[in-house]
DNA sequence: GTGCAGCTTATTGTATACAAATGCCATTCG
DNA sequence: CGAATGGCATTTGTATACAATAAGCTGCAC
């Protein structure tokens, strides 16, 4: 897309993500615009894009405010997301090539090394995770379940809490993806499909989890 | 929506399933406000929400196109509508109430009446079918697997070709849902969703079957 | 004849002005 | 005192003009 609906999209996107924008708030698109120094034209887009992806939402008289979801939506997100996910897996298992599974692996090595060190690097552990997960995508090899796995994904309290998972949680991450590379190596797609429902299963309760003492901390805080 | 903005989406949408602009033919913002009397406004407005619905697809310099799916991206289309629509139904089967059920029934039933008589009633066997399953996936209480339902159950492929079904095939579909009414009562979630995968599964090798003797038939018409 | 440069045309992107719709508040009538 | 109604303010929808970009073509050089 080009610059200014580019520049929209993202600005507005990450003021999402960042909280900058409170979930259930009103938005209007002159604010928009003027926060993204554009005219309404490509923050109109942007907010249907938005909306699209569910990081939006529009009541009955074409009002926008920021999606809020509850745990419930969460846990929502994750189960499609997983069942997304192991279909994934099991076409991947039977499609995926050699330079496919090659690369699966370098990234899983250097996912690995992103959090062994002494100082972890969550994101750049983040970013291989996403690689990993691309890869299995592309060797699927169908666009529709791309297009949808990616709307489960990318979702503001995905990804806004994502990185809350303890290191801990993050080897076990590590180790699935070796099993997964066995079934695939194998060409059993039933087996990947099993541990992928298993990974994405346990990062939403690893998630859930940190959640849940996150909202002890903010009460706490609010009580003080 | 507003008014321009509905009727260039409908418009444009209807174009397309009913064939009148071409799978794989570039449309052009300024041709389509022509033919739905609006402004390109709008016009930008309808693409962009039938591009995140696949009806239109863009290439790397935004020119839009009618999309052109081959059978194997239909097949594609079918087996994660088959996945979706089983979850949907398993998560219906916990939650599904009497007065839900009774809706499906008397859909049901109607379903069955509008090709039970002399003069089978095709749309409106459609219609109620249309509504049997949107009782479910309300049921399924989860906006995130409707709005991804949809997305792959409005598909042109899949719409344009509904109406190939041969009776048999559709009083097929009256016993399934039958079936699944069962499973419903019996609030048995892992039943409802095998008989759901089963349902879509054979309407697509239904419509598999009428497609390849229709391109039988086109083949025909070409040597002629 | 082939390929590239530069120009021309076609098409989409953006800004802005104005229209329409909606919500809100105050006022009035029952 | 409460509910309905009218008008005002806010917000979104639409049209249009202009800008930017990409595609296609023409002619020139080799």
């Amino acid at each position: 897309m080009s610059r200014a609906s580019d520049r929209a999209y993202n600005h507005i996107r990450s003021m999402i993500l960042s909280g900058e924008l409170q979930p259930g708030s009103q938005i209007r698109e002159e604010t928009l615009a003027e926060l993204c120094g554009v005219s309404r034209t490509p923050v109109r887009d942007s907010l249907r894009r938005l909306e699209a992806e569910m990081f939006v939402r529009r009541n009955d008289s074409q009002r926008s405010f920021v999606a809020d979801w509850s745990l419930d939506d969460l846990e929502d997100a994750f189960q499609l997301r997983a069942m997304l996910e192991a279909h994934a897996a099991k076409r991947a298992a039977a499609r995926i090539t050699r330079d496919q599974l090659k690369a699966m692996r370098v990234h899983n090595m250097q996912l690995k090394q992103a959090i062994d060190s002494v100082n972890p690097d969550v994101p750049r552990f983040l970013e291989h995770n996403r690689q990993f997960h691309l890869i299995i995508l592309e060797a699927a090899a169908s666009e529709r379940l791309s297009s949808m796995l990616l709307q489960v994904t990318e979702q503001p309290v995905v990804l806004r809490t994502a990185r809350q998972y303890d290191l801990e949680n993050l080897r076990r991450s590590h180790h699935e993806h070796d099993e997964l590379l066995i079934a695939f190596e194998n060409r059993d797609g039933d087996w990947a499909a099993a541990v992928m429902t298993a990974h994405i299963r346990r990062a939403f309760h690893a998630y859930a989890e940190a959640h849940s003492t996150d909202t002890e901390i903010r009460k706490a805080n609010l009580a003080a």
